[in-house]
DNA sequence: TTTATGGTTGGGAACGTTCACAGAAGGCTT
DNA sequence: AAGCCTTCTGTGAACGTTCCCAACCATAAA
């Protein structure tokens, strides 16, 4: 261990008390802008600052102050997801955004399996972070319990039903999809069918209350399909499914873009015109939705903000601010294209 | 400030000292699996950790060993290009298994602006980070001259032209795009043109080099246009350009998916048919690829593996490896779908 | 028996901060 | 003039590790 490699020896708080013949004391004081201390001190203590290159030791602070001032950003995806959805890139802009500027860190933690969750649940237990963001956690998540058994500031982007009592950001799916079916209505679609997905979250199963809603007495059961993931091929299938119950369907809801890029080019194949003959709208304006041919009628969550959101949410309690019980809902917008 | 909120104290060394009746210094030894340690007394140790339920303080040891354990990955994007880039997630996960597997932290730094060039600089300063990984850095990059001047243990995924002297991890592109090329060729091309993008980047200009390779004399720089971005919006508007220099064109070679794909639909548009009219390739095999009708032929880039590789390489001169000078080419593979 | 040797152990010192406390200086009230 | 605030400053004592040196105990060699 060649612990000295010429290091030039980085400067301290006691080299900037020296040169300004300030006290270490007062040295931190205006490190950290507390009070009570002159201008005379502070002028000279800024100067020594510039002149010795002065940067503050992250791990001696940590050590006394008992904090590390990093939050973790725990994403729970199969690695393949991760891409795939383009809201999880948005999401970990806006919380590096909104941390970052708090001056504080974002520590990524990516997890996929069970040998994983043990890993990280013992990485929050070791103190490393002061708070955590969980995004997209699913029912019974072993690191939500964890982190709510911890007690640190955390907060959920989305939520799974039956979460721990951890405040969430998310957007209100339900209105969202009646919005957008309603609108799709107002086209003048007669018989409309819903691929939906991912019913064991919330953001499925109130994109098919939506749904419900918006359709009223119109609303037909059999014209209800169903599939685990918001996938391509959910929506191919799903629209197979659909075209073979009911022949004359002119409208289509699917649960995202790219379930709805999937029905599309099923759709394609079977020789009807989107939007002539049948209309169809998605969910999430991902870059499936520009891709699509037509452009695809969708709706906006703002993924960036969620990520805001939630890390001013945890820098609020890291502050000393209360934990609120339930969640925040943030203001979608329907985007609409040329698929409907 | 409460500083004790019902804090239960979390155990120390010393706790384990006292209920092994071991000595402070003996247990460092066990925690940090050194020599001339007894049986007797490593039992002893572990018994008593688990039963204190001890989990090490990074912070303490940071500030004695004078390091942080945690490596930086730094992105270095216009922010909408983070998501439109599938490499970057990719890489990113590689690079997480890696360092996570060597039990270093991951810290993400996403920047923009030179605003943000000089906090990163400055946060790199401040010894947060013992090495970092450099993504997709420019010509005269500041970051990566922040970097170099350090010394500290680094990396590139790519490296600009004239990047200062830190090994890198890349592809072949030159090699790639001659061969791609060279298959497009073989399907009976006469007139091939290509779309060009990040001509300040080595991908981007490498790629260009080995289209010219690939064609020999068949090569006509009236064919080849140019972009700042790999993006939908320069395949768009290359092709019709390409289209109205040369309307017999029937070979495309798009410098990245997503330009391939954006080429696509200005083609479609145009009344051509891909690939009986026009052949088109591109570059990366990412999601454009599969999701582009016809499904994209195109080239595929091992980005987790760059990523990995990139994590190793850091890792290695962590513990005192030397740092070794120039690159390391990671293989890529044709995949020939339907596109041409 | 003495001396060297090598594995093993304990404890002092240091890492660079922040915090709490004591106290100084000056202005105001009594 | 004494007392009491208020503002400002300096210093000792942590924080929880690792590192290093000295000492210990066997055993082997002299």
């Amino acid at each position: 261990m060649a612990r000295d490699r010429s290091l030039p020896r980085r400067a301290t708080i006691h080299d900037v008390a020296a040169v300004s013949g300030i006290s270490r004391g007062t040295v931190s004081r205006v490190l950290n802008g507390e009070p009570y201390v002159s201008d005379h001190a502070r002028q000279a203590v800024e100067a020594a600052i510039r002149e010795v290159g002065y940067v503050r030791n992250t791990a001696a602070r940590n050590l006394v102050t008992q904090r590390s001032r990093a939050v973790a950003l725990i994403v729970h995806e199969p690695h393949s997801l991760v891409l795939e959805d383009p809201n999880i890139g948005n999401i970990l802009i806006g919380t590096n955004a909104e941390l970052s500027n708090a001056d504080y860190q974002m520590v990524t933690l990516i997890l996929d399996s069970a040998r994983d969750s043990e890993r990280v649940a013992e990485y929050l237990r070791g103190g490393f972070v002061d708070g955590a963001i969980i995004l997209s956690a699913r029912v019974g998540d072993p690191i939500a319990l964890a982190v709510a058994e911890l007690g640190i500031p955390a907060a959920f982007v989305g939520h799974p039903p039956n979460a721990p009592d951890i405040p969430y950001i998310g957007i209100d799916n339900t209105s969202a999809a009646r919005q957008i079916t309603t609108r799709l209505l107002k086209t003048g679609r007669k018989r409309i069918g819903m691929i939906a997905a991912a019913l064991d979250r919330d953001s499925g199963q109130d994109r098919l209350t939506g749904f419900t809603a918006a359709l009223g007495e119109r609303f037909d059961p059999t014209l209800v399909v169903d599939f685990p993931l918001y996938a391509y091929d959910t929506g191919a299938e799903g629209m197979r499914q659909l075209l073979a119950r009911e022949p004359a369907i002119d409208g289509v809801f699917a649960a995202s873009d790219a379930v709805a890029a999937g029905a599309m080019d099923v759709l394609r194949n079977a020789g009807r015109r989107v939007p002539d003959d049948v209309g169809i709208v998605g969910f999430d304006d991902s870059s499936w939705a520009i891709r699509c041919h037509p452009a695809l009628s969708t709706v906006r969550q703002p993924a960036d903000e969620l990520g805001r959101q939630a890390a001013l949410q945890v820098l609020d309690q890291l502050r000393g601010g209360p934990r609120p019980t339930g969640g925040t809902l943030l203001q979608t917008e329907v985007v609409w294209r040329d698929s409907a």
